[in-house]
DNA sequence: ATGTTATGCTTACGCTGTAAGTGAGTCAAG
DNA sequence: CTTGACTCACTTACAGCGTAAGCATAACAT
């Protein structure tokens, strides 16, 4: 019998890029801490030693899966508006970190060189230097608006409740919140529980603060 | 021999303060990393499993050692001019929090309701409410305002440079940014390099955009 | 004197990242 | 067709982690 034109019982190889897709599947169902080396190889129907064949170590897995994501956000068009460029953005980025909710912490914690990091840094550079603002002011401008779109995602990650929950929480909660000792928390939550207040957090609060703030900044 | 009126030979009695302290030397020592249950008992000659007699578990530890941290912030004065209150709390949380390289990552990936926090939270909002925001827009303006410091602190916490290196970092890596690819992050660099962008990125520079916008928004 | 309680110690389990060495399969050159 | 090099998955092993379970000792209340 003739062998077989291509391989046939070899197993599908493995490689960087399917070890990456894996972990960052692995990431979003079961957490950043459910990725170890030895579930990951699991996943690939692999031994855990056989992964470093294509990484160097988990560190450059965790610099991988994040450019993956990075990858996902709309990236403005340099040339564009840019007000319009910087809120689509920011909006862009803040819907792909919430759909990948372990990817903030690891942007936020570490040096990210990949290239779609890259190409995301200079379209935005470009956008605002090609709108007017000198380099220094759109480095200043490009990291406040990170700072900002990073730390929303984040405090809004790791909060616990659901918004629809916020009024019983509120209620359940006041009990430990004494008006004598908190009298303003007390008085929030109060507003929570009558539903004056519904405790949302918009991104788009603070982007609007700071993209109404940077206009007065730009020059041309 | 009369017995010694006082316990003689008794070691220091382990508790949670003491276990607290210890946590956070250590963890300002070597980093969060270095903070295991073990080498936390072995800097207070006790074994591991001692310390769980004074706290639940790690989590706990965590929990306390961010709400020590959050002590130290200056807290807002309640009637205060809000603005330089606000400007007041966040350089000094940012300052804090750069003291304690660690601690900002705990603040922003856990749920803290630690008293010190509590309080924290409260004079600020008390703050903002006196100054004539409301409940709604205070409440959205304390955390806009604490999710660019935050973002802001580790964004700065993470940059692998110190300022003085940046020119010479800028052209050691420029080969590295190729002009076709990344023009505008190329530019950016030479721009460091020539000295006429220092690459600085102040804490001032997107928390006045901020306060400024909020300004508007006040009633009274 | 005798429990009772507090608190530190010992042992053990299952998990982690990864260093080091083994062995089976593929491919090119002699 | 054989041989040697190379690739790449496997096995084993180590030091570290958080912490469950049980034991030992010392101080205090009765």
């Amino acid at each position: 019998m003739a062998k077989a034109k291509k391989p046939v019982k070899r197993r599908a190889a493995l490689t960087k890029d399917r070890v990456l897709n894996a972990a960052v599947k692995l990431a979003d169902t079961g957490g950043i801490d459910s990725l170890s080396m030895r579930k990951l190889a699991s996943r690939l129907r692999v031994e855990a030693m056989s992964l470093y064949n294509h990484v160097a170590n988990k560190d450059e897995i965790l610099d991988g899966i994040v450019d993956k994501i990075v990858g996902e956000i709309e990236v403005p068009t340099v040339g564009g508006d840019w007000r319009v460029e910087m809120h689509r953005r920011s909006t862009s980025a803040h819907e792909v970190l919430m759909r990948h909710p372990w990817a903030t912490m690891l942007i936020v914690s570490r040096a990210n060189v990949g290239p779609h990091m890259l190409h995301y840094v200079d379209s935005t550079i470009g956008c605002l230097i090609e709108a007017g603002f000198s380099y220094t002011t759109a480095d200043q401008a490009w990291n406040a608006i990170d700072s900002y779109v990073h730390g929303f995602t984040l405090q809004k990650l790791n909060f616990p409740f659901e918004p629809d929950e916020y009024a019983e929480v509120a209620k359940a909660y006041l009990p430990q919140i004494p008006e004598e000792q908190y009298p303003y928390l007390h008085g929030m939550s109060q507003e929570v529980i009558a539903g004056r207040h519904d405790g949302l957090h918009d991104l788009e609060f603070g982007l609007n603060l700071i993209l109404d703030g940077l206009e007065e900044l730009r020059g041309d």
